[in-house]
RNA sequence: CGGGGCGUGGCGCAGUCUGGUAGCGCGCCAGUUUUGGGUACUGGAGGCCCCCGGUUCGAAUCCGGGCGCCCCGACCA
């Protein structure tokens, strides 16, 4: 994509709305444009992220055997006045009356219509177990959206919905999904931590929410210091194996947000103790038969018996999460995007478009690595160089691949790691092959 | 929902108290200049001063009503 002709309104100054840094970077870089109060459009550079991030998410739910549907974002009352949260949910729900006076409402979540499809056609345990997920815009109507998109009322969210036929299975679906999650915030370069948490309006008795460790989180952390040196990609089993052991492992080194967290009675001594803070990124839930039994969805058992299938629902805030990646990786000067979620994988920088032999340099290298389905945004603009570093290093791409007439005078080209700031002056053979690796 | 604040060119703000032809910086356009970290100069374009009503010779400014947005708190992926 050349610069010159991508839709990219950034911005020199900070709107006086934003107060956290992911907030501000987003829209400083042009990522997203508030419509409403907690409802924003995606430009073309945030939506980018958006989709590697929700890309992401649906290979790791995939891997875990989880199969992708996708359902409305408006539902009927009907179902939820069936499981009974019609009127436990609140204001919090958006309620709509369509021309016929029929009660409606804008999703903030989809356990009812997942279990109405699941009844439809699922009658025999012979058919779990069973995980289905989809990412769909929810809407939960927030008495006070802020900090963007880490609070909006409108946001992304992958929700995964299991069915298995008795407690144990379930519990491997638990495990499955806990393991998921884990890989899935490891691949975005983040340090995740699972923490025993309150159910909520979802209901159930077992349940983990998933933090992300960001000096600007919002919640204060305190977990023991071999958190920090755990390394999920390399300690996942694959997914045959027992994952009982991984999730053993995994929940018994001490973890509390700092309302669970008592100083007085911490099995962790102080030395060992680190204090931190984060950001909720998801959610998961064992909630056994609540929905089943209030929707009545059953299957028969091995003994020709109707039995209500045992539950589980895990989310992901996909919009939130490319929040909580700013707030945990970016610096004075800008964002600094991990490699697998970032819009491009290079900047090439044009530091004198118009001059012949740099016009032509970069060319040669966009096309190569274009070839290569390198993503390369180039910039080509007229713009001062000063501008153009200023700006590069705002949207955060992770490498910068510098081009100007007094490098090649010299028969090399500057590439910049944007998250070290390391630079070197190689060849533009060498740098071709180090960004196509 | 309680408490606080804001709404003036694209962005950041001044002007409102004390009514009298709407300003500044950045950005944008044109030109000159400059050319490796937001360059300098010159000349331009661009505003229903959130909306409706009222007071007044005259309202961004005063009064009444409405809408929107932000911050703190309780609540949440």
């Amino acid at each position: 994509m050349r610069l010159s002709r991508f839709f990219l309104p950034t911005l020199k100054e900070t709107p006086t709305e934003a107060q956290i840094v992911s907030h501000r970077l987003m829209l400083r870089a042009g990522m997203i444009r508030q419509t409403s109060a907690g409802i924003y459009a995606w430009l073309p550079l945030g939506y980018r992220v958006l989709r590697k991030i929700e890309q992401l998410v649906r290979e790791e739910q995939d891997a875990a055997g989880a199969q992708e549907l996708l359902m409305p974002t408006i539902q009927s009352a009907e179902l939820w006045k069936e499981s009974g949260r019609y009127d436990d949910y609140g204001k919090e729900m958006l309620r709509i009356t369509d021309r016929h006076d029929r009660e409606m409402l804008f999703g903030p979540t989809n356990e009812e219509m997942i279990t109405d499809i699941f009844r439809s056609f699922v009658k025999s345990y012979k058919q779990l177990p069973l995980n289905l997920y989809h990412i769909q815009w929810k809407f939960r109507d927030e008495i006070r959206p802020r900090f963007g998109v880490m609070r909006g009322r409108e946001f992304l969210m992958k929700d995964a919905y299991s069915f298995d036929i008795d407690p144990d299975s379930a519990k491997r679906a638990y495990h499955k999904m806990f393991l998921a999650y884990l890989r899935t915030y490891a691949r975005m370069g983040l340090k995740a931590i699972p923490m025993r948490a309150d159910t909520g309006p979802i209901g159930g008795d077992f349940s983990h929410e998933f933090i992300i460790l960001a000096e600007t989180g919002e919640s204060g952390v305190f977990c023991h210091k071999d958190w920090l040196d755990l390394d999920v990609l390399k300690d996942a089993p694959g997914t045959d194996d027992d994952l009982q052991a991984f999730f053993d492992k995994y929940t018994s080194i001490y973890a509390a947000t700092d309302e669970k967290h008592d100083p007085a009675n911490c099995p962790v001594p102080e030395s060992d103790l680190v204090s931190a803070r984060g950001i909720e990124v998801g959610h998961i839930f064992y909630f056994g038969t609540k929905y089943s039994k209030a929707m009545n969805a059953t299957v028969t058992g091995p003994n020709g018996e109707q039995v209500p299938v045992e539950m589980g629902s895990y989310g992901i805030g996909v919009s939130r999460l490319m929040a909580g990646i700013i707030e945990a990786s970016h610096d004075e000067n800008g964002i600094i995007w991990p490699d697998a979620v970032a819009p491009f994988r290079v900047g090439l920088v044009n530091l004198k478009a118009g001059d012949a032999e740099t016009d032509r340099v970069c060319q040669e290298i966009y096309d190569a690595l274009e070839v290569k389905g390198v993503d390369v945004l180039y910039d080509d603009t007229d713009e001062r160089p000063g501008v153009k570093f200023a700006n590069m290093d705002l949207i955060g791409l992770p490498w910068h691949l510098v081009v100007g007439p007094r490098g090649l005078k010299n028969g090399v080209v500057e590439l910049k790691r944007r998250a070290t700031g390391e630079r070197e002056e190689l060849s533009v053979e060498s740098a071709l092959a180090k960004l196509t690796a």
